[in-house]
DNA sequence: AGGTGGGTGGTAAATATTTACCATCACCAT
DNA sequence: ATGGTGATGGTAAATATTTACCACCCACCT
């Protein structure tokens, strides 16, 4: 059945992502201060490991800052965006970025009128209903109905 | 070092994150339709194996649809998708959502009139830096045309 | 009624991940 | 130049996850 070929993110164990994401918070970082940056911290030890491990599979790069060393996503910081707007919005959004920017506009800081915001998930709605059809193809199995 | 607990998210190894997704994406699956899903997929043993633990974590509920279990998220949809927004913005933007949601309008279907992107961007480094209110930076720049 | 198909719970085995340990190297201050 | 500090690479041990196997149960058919 039809599904992606495994995107790099959902390859990694669970110390590997919360690295990871450290690394991608901070762009860059040591290994002490990837520690500190996760609850429930691992050792020292392990999280080097971890880190040496990821540079292994090429998912870090590592540039020696003397006496240690400094590690980075491998992966360009735009691109990673954009992996993790797409799953996001296919997770949570069936598909629509629109929605999803929606509800990111309604928590944002930015103190948007309400009345806009509801204008925009008009404009959305009557959008998604007119064209685009085709794209929920895929989600034809979705009313798995209960009784 | 400040680090909150660990989200529960955060905490699923990666059969049980991916085998999550599914589940969120479909609201409700069984075991079969949830391998379907899953890129490279594991057994069907597996998977089921796997929905009993996430079952007994307590991160999914079941629902006996006679001869087979349903299987759901047992959050909430709408907190999980607060969660997982709060973390994307969090790790890629630095904590603005404003910026996210620029990014996704960006990405989306809507054809929105750059113009009116690109003043939105401006309204929110405005904002960012003094903190002032949001004007109407949006207004209509959504071309009715679609893709 | 008996056989079959497709599910179940329980558990063991195989793998993968995570962590700990250790011998060694470079730098710096004495 | 030497000893201490704080890092490193390699590897083994401990855990956790993932997968496979099995015995049984129930609904449905013929």
């Amino acid at each position: 059945m039809p599904q992606r070929k495994a995107a790099p993110e959902e390859d990694l164990s669970r110390r590997e992502r919360q690295i990871m994401d450290v690394l991608l918070r901070r762009r860059q970082a040591t290994a002490s201060v990837v520690r500190d940056e996760i609850p429930d911290p691992p050792s020292y030890d392990a999280v080097r490991t971890t880190l040496r491990i990821l540079a292994e599979k090429g998912y870090v790069v590592r540039k020696t800052d003397r006496p240690r060393y400094v590690y980075a996503p491998a992966i360009d910081l735009e691109t990673a965006r954009e992996h993790a707007l797409t799953r996001l919005v296919r997770t949570f959004y069936h598909g629509s970025a629109a929605r999803a920017a929606l509800a990111l506009l309604r928590i944002s800081d930015l103190r948007m009128d309400e009345k806009a915001l509801n204008r925009l998930e008009k404009t959305i709605a009557k959008f998604e209903n007119d064209g685009s059809a085709a794209e929920q193809a895929l989600e034809s199995g979705v009313e798995t109905e209960r009784r």
